[in-house]
DNA sequence: GCATTCTTGTTTGCATGCAAACTCGCATGC
DNA sequence: GCATGCGAGTTTGCATGCAAACAAGAATGC
């Protein structure tokens, strides 16, 4: 997930709300890792002691949670939303239109050099290892990074990122089999083909396609 | 805009952040409505002397309009996110995109239900008075939610709301001449006709032109 | 024995206190 | 005249205080 537009510079920044923001992106993570299970109650308290700031910084990192979508409120206080399979094939649904949508903006509006490095990236992807599961999931979101980036649209950009993501709590979906990921790269280069031919609804049918199909991995798990 | 999935219930809720959410609340409708102009520093102890609160639920509301994007860092606190009308127009690329797919998907799962409900709303607008600017903004917003909650997704109706807006800063943007409220109410009935006969790509394609008809309006203006 | 009220401890929501960071005007030096 | 440095005044970021809401168990009534 890219950060939110509001984190500050990375270095030599104002060093405004450094712990506010420390607070919001450890728990965060602390979430889609599966760190913090489902429906865990968040005891501010026990949190701003863990990480040795008071409730203030805490209390307000809950809100951006809150607004993410990662909390929930309870009666009392909050507690770690619950990601069930259902809620990611919705999102994942959204996200293939979304993403659909954003291949067809980029075929129109790719340059020169946005289908280079569309095509090194799907080179490097196809020399892998595929035992190399790291190396897989990095390029592959390199890969739907690149295509989103040359749509131009930094709104869509937000909404796709705003949908979040392909884990539930923790356990990341993966294309897991040898012929998964073969058929993941046929659909990229299928993508990518469509992309260069400036096809813009090509573009946009084969990567809703590409995505519908992780969808049904998911669902048939 | 519908309200966060964390607004307490109307009544007799828990009145768990009574304060904190009518504070984001208001500051948000102050915003959209253009009372707050644009780059306008918020000073939090003036807000909160001003809504006679103290300063932490206005801190606390920061954190949820920044997440939401309503307003921005500045090198010491917030300021009113100015809206520009480029932004607007890559809005409603986005929207447009996103309610051509949810049109898409009404086409294969709305009801018989869903199809009366869109024919009285669109029934209802042909007999509007063209003066009558609230009563046509408001059903027109009614046909479009309707469409849109007949998607059946859930997600995707949070990813629409989050888009935002069609005004920026205060100024509606609005279909003013007869004749736009004449193509609105042409395209309204090819989208119905779509959804009837659960023609799912003429569905996609007519709800994504009739927004992109209004993404140009903006533009020319 | 079961339900109901009372009691006590926890945890929140909000207010306030305080030091550090920044702003901006003014004075001083060149 | 322009730049640089200093100092008072804001305004923030974070910590802490406090009353009210809630939860859970003990005591009481039936």
């Amino acid at each position: 997930m890219r950060l939110q537009p509001s984190a500050p510079a990375a270095t030599g920044g104002p060093a405004q709300q450094r712990r506010s923001l420390e607070v919001f992106d450890r728990l965060r993570r602390a979430i889609v890792t599966g760190e913090l299970r489902p429906n865990e109650p968040l005891i501010e308290a026990d949190i701003a002691e863990r990480m040795q700031v008071s409730r203030t910084p805490v209390r307000e990192s809950m809100q951006r949670l809150s607004a993410a979508g990662l909390v929930v409120p309870r009666k009392r206080g909050w507690a770690v939303r619950e990601f069930s399979l259902e809620d990611v094939a919705l999102n994942a649904e959204v996200r293939a239109g979304l993403e659909g949508f954003a291949a067809g903006l980029a075929a129109q509006r790719a340059t020169p050099d946005d289908l280079g490095r569309l095509a090194a990236i799907h080179r490097e992807r196809l020399g892998l290892d595929p035992e190399d599961e790291k190396a897989r999931v990095r390029t592959n979101r390199a890969f739907h990074d690149a295509v989103i980036a040359a749509a131009r649209n930094p709104k869509l950009t937000d909404a796709i990122d705003a949908t979040g993501l392909f884990y539930f709590n923790g356990d990341v979906v993966r294309m897991s089999s040898a012929e998964q990921m073969a058929q993941g790269n046929a659909d990229h280069a299928q993508i990518l083909a469509a992309l260069e031919a400036k096809d813009s609804a090509a573009a946009e049918t084969r990567m809703r396609a590409h995505i519908e199909r992780t969808a049904r991995i998911i669902r048939s798990r």
